[in-house]
DNA sequence: CATGAATGAGTGTTCATTCAT
DNA sequence: TATGAATGAACACTCATTCAT
């Protein structure tokens, strides 16, 4: 779970120390992107306890620096805090962008294939984290990011949805008595949340399950659950 | 939010009775039934701030008593704050046992009211803090309690789904290729994702959706979704 | 350790209910001599715990009744405890006055028995007790109370042996030079702390010793060490 | 009763630097050995009012620092206490370690001068605190402190005594049926017993005595208690 | 830049004592 | 007489934050 945050904690061989006998300073490496590593730590930290069960002795010690130090960096706990996940809804978003080339497939292919990649993001480590410590902690201690992050991690996907479901209904594919919008929630926050549960928390320990079965009934019946009716397949005027 | 968790912090009517001689004696309440009350105070606390920023001070001023008497009740503040959970949990479990008659309709009609109860009661405020904050905040603080809080509201509910659904597809009213276990997940997991996003936080705020829509529509794709295909037509006697 | 002072938490048959069907009242058992009952539960508890130690919660328990009885008999912790302990002081004393009487033995023969009847009471666990309890805790808690008790336990005992001693010295038997009083206070405090280490400590667990022996070669050594010289017999003017 | 373990709870020079400037810095004091200088006030204290007694507010006010600053130096207040206590027997065991030359003199003068030295360290306040402190408080609140103090006050020092009469009994200095075991705990445990109530408590205020008598007379008994029988006069040459 | 030392403002918990019945 | 309920005053311990170097 903290692999991806851990920070080094003394790399000695990147100090450019030569020539000059090491002379004895308390302070040797000046990280050159000493921010970056202290939003890390404090990720890890707020991911594996939550935001308000984590100490900044934690965060400090999971960088490998001292707790005054932050003070350079950040005006309080806070600071550093809020602005780690700000930085990694970022991240994300970045990632995200990078992601789903516009396909000119049919309505099933283009949704089958953004739910899988969904799916795939929402396994992840960071992922699980940011639904349960954003979505609940932070929706009490700091709306505005509750927000940004809802943003990014769902009202824009549910767009993305939405805008499918739209050009599916136009060509037939999708039944146009469906309110896009709606079914594109469902999809997406259904899907959040049986990923989330399965994947982060320990239910599957008491109440088993196969992920793929989950993940492949979840669409399917989303699919067929929005095709237009068969038994007058010309009744549409 | 506090609706049904307020105490009386002050029990106006035995502190005025004369205008006169009332020496200030300095308690009040002969509690009648204090660790309920106590129970109503934890529960409304943690509900508006959450396990970790919860201190006993606020709950003990809530259920307008000090500190020190929480300890002549409880063994200390876990204590407390679990039993009170635990004490929720019982309550809404006895509420959902006399709920559901078993109903001798159709598959649809059946999921349509165990639908559209279930949405009432994620409706309410208790519901939607437990999905906050057990799901959440228990899942690190307490694992027992997480797992009992997930038996109840999802684990049984998915079963109760899964039952209509196998049923149906004895009947043939639900299609023979579907995982019911799977699918009733589905309903489920993102009926209640969808509820409490739409019910319990701020994004209806800048992503408006009307409510019965959003129901609607969700229950309806997934009535959809689990129909036999039609594609043999006179197989529907 | 507690025998001797557990109270009989609840005696049914001794109630005089009689003709009346039991008026469940709240509270029965007037107990005849509750005072005493609660000097014996108060010196149970801080024989084992020590005074600082030692809740007014343990006492009642100990003595089977509630905290707030206590404050029916004594004015608070202070006025229970010390006047538990004064009250076994007395009893020691009157103790003590029943045991020696006034032999008409030779000097040895009169030290000897006062010696291992001292020692019997030092083996007690109530001496024990005191011995640990008064002379270090009271000391700095109570000073009167200290003085009391060495008074009795001490002082006095000084001055029985110094008689002894003076009046072997009339009559031969004590060398003439020997400070009685100083000789007394050896034997006595040295066989206090001797008796203590040995029987109220861990100490004999890893530095064990025959009890007997102890005793025995104490005593030996200072009749011993007083007798008059030997080499001029009649040396003495 | 303080004298060696006081603390200057402000220090003056640091203070009046310049009559005008200095901005009320909150603290001073960049302690150099913080550590020793807690476990003095910690001694300090607990010697006063006893280990139970002791409020940790006392021993930072005695340190001149506040209370949060010990957690920075020992994880709880037991640990400071324990270890200061720890740290000052270390301290007495190497000072007795560079005590006594191995001399060669006579059986008599051997135990004399050994007496002599125990008796002046008997005599300092540290050691009467120790004796109660430990002796009392520690044999129920810490046994393992309890044995490792009387292993070095008390079992080691038996231990040379014996030594001194076995080697005595080789020579014909001492009575070869005495236990030379039991007759070192005698001496020892006697004359500690005697010093501390005479130095150490408010006895000699109402029982008076000189305490060179009281030294003295109790070495003399114990001396000629142990000597060979002179019924056989001509067998010492 | 970096940190060890220091602190103020909490926060949970204990306990002798008192109130109301 | 007897007690359950209640509290004030303390106390151990935590933690974000700042000082001095």
């Amino acid at each position: 779970m903290e692999q991806s945050f851990s920070a080094p904690s003394a790399n000695p061989e990147t100090e450019e120390d030569r020539g000059q006998v090491a002379p004895e300073s308390k302070w040797h490496r000046r990280a050159a992107n000493r921010p970056e590593e202290l939003f890390q730590a404090a990720l890890a930290v707020v991911l594996e306890k939550g935001y308000r069960a984590t100490r900044l002795e934690d965060i400090a010690h999971h960088a490998g620096v001292t707790k005054p130090l932050i003070y350079h960096y950040f005006k309080d706990k806070d600071d550093l805090v809020f602005k780690s996940l700000e930085w990694k809804i970022g991240q994300i978003l970045d990632d995200m962008r990078s992601e789903s080339g516009p396909s000119e497939a049919g309505t099933n292919e283009r949704l089958r294939k953004l739910f899988e990649y969904s799916w795939a993001r929402w396994r992840r480590t960071e992922f699980g984290f940011f639904h349960g410590t954003i979505l609940f902690e932070m929706r009490l201690e700091n709306p505005e990011l509750f927000r940004k992050w809802t943003e990014v991690s769902l009202v824009q996907r549910w767009k993305v949805v939405e805008d499918i479901l739209r050009a599916g209904q136009l060509r037939g594919d999708v039944r146009n008595d469906l309110d896009a919008a709606a079914a594109a929630r469902f999809l997406i926050s259904g899907g959040i949340q049986l990923a989330w549960l399965h994947l982060h928390t320990a239910i599957p320990e008491f109440a088993p399950c196969r992920e793929k079965t989950l993940r492949e009934t979840a669409l399917n019946i989303f699919l067929r659950g929005i095709e237009p009716d068969r038994t007058e397949p010309a009744a549409n005027p």
